[in-house]
DNA sequence: TCCATTAGTTAACAGTGTTAGCAAAATTAA
DNA sequence: TTAATTTTGCTAACACTGTTAACTAATGGA
């Protein structure tokens, strides 16, 4: 009779209840409202036992982090039909990206939260690495497609990223209520400007 | 004798002081190691002095930010020189804009430091107007320089400024020391292809 | 039943922002 | 000069934060 099994599931149940409670503290409060000891309350436990699943607070948004760039890798994926043309798979990528990042704010938020800490965190993550080959292998279809060989590949890809980020900070900054669906204008307008450039490079 | 004006350069003194200090204490340990208590320390007064120069913490973060916004104006116009192109200008603007953001990288930070508190504060900032006014003055003139008339000037901005912000926040987040005087071939490749987007819109 | 392990607790330490209340010093008025 | 008043700066507290040591109670195996 699994006793040592369902005393795992017992623990994994709070780590669990850890996750959904500091969620719900981040979406209602903000991430500086997060802290142990609300997460405690809200788990009805004592504040050690945290501490049990969690090496500290910071391995507690790290996993957000890293949660966050696993989803952001499958949603584009999923923006992918390779039936149609690269270039029109950059734009649905892009869409795909600004609807993330509008729909999953607050993970947003700390997935590229600049402050220091983050930095080392962010270079150290697989899920990562995930997101930024979505971008890579498409970005490159592009490249071969329009027959512009002798382009940069990664130069292109930093410069894609680069944007995206770009228009989103700036959209969070001014912070008017955005539809996830409603693609900004500023983002059609710099991704067509970026898919023109690449096809004016001249060989 | 003005023993009232003595008074009060003394009292400028010691915020000069706190600014002074706040600004070592953030170089060397970054922003979330600035704390009143430090500062306090570092001018040799208790900490309730510093309540009577500013309002509260916040109110001290602000004041770099404005400070930075106000900085960052005086840069980008001085990198324009009327007797150039309005295209030549508008890269050499990037340029500069690329220098200041690593040579003041901690103010960079504050100035468009994510998380929400900071939204409000920079919308309300008259600094950060000066910022934008050398922006949409220079990409008024590309676009009139360019017989481009039907194009959106504010989009057109909108979109520069989050190249800009974008490639400085990646180049941030792949924290290699760069030499600010080493323009990154991403923000070049970015910027010409903004132009050329200008250029190639259909009037 | 006794022992050992584990789970979960309380309470503390060191730090944070902020403020109330008090003492000393400086200035003004008499 | 003395008395009253304002200013100046301090101590000490409050309510938080992350983190951990030390203890108790419960559980599981021999």
């Amino acid at each position: 009779m699994g006793v040592v099994e369902r005393k795992l599931r017992d623990l994994e149940k709070i780590k669990l209840q850890i996750i959904e409670q500091s969620w719900l503290i981040v979406e209602e409060e903000g991430w500086q409202a997060l802290s142990i000891r609300k997460i405690a309350d809200a788990i009805e436990y004592s504040v050690p036992v945290i501490y049990k699943h969690f090496e500290n607070k910071d391995a507690i948004i790290a996993y957000f982090t890293r949660q966050g760039f696993a989803m952001m890798a499958e949603q584009l994926a999923s923006a992918v039909d390779l039936n149609k043309s690269a270039d029109d798979n950059l734009y649905n990528i892009a869409t795909s990206y600004w609807k993330f990042a509008l729909e999953h704010k607050k993970c947003y938020e700390i997935m590229f939260g600049l402050g220091i800490p983050q930095c080392e965190v962010v270079n150290s993550i697989k899920e990562m690495k995930a997101t930024s080959t979505v971008m890579l292998t498409c970005i490159s279809k592009c490249i071969t497609e329009n027959n512009v060989d002798q382009i940069d590949l990664y130069l292109k890809f930093k410069t894609f990223w680069s944007i995206l980020h770009g228009i989103i900070t700036i959209e969070f900054l001014s912070n008017q209520k955005t539809n996830p669906e409603e693609v900004s204008p500023i983002l059609t307008d710099a991704i067509q400007g970026f898919i023109i450039s690449l096809k004016h490079h001249h060989n």
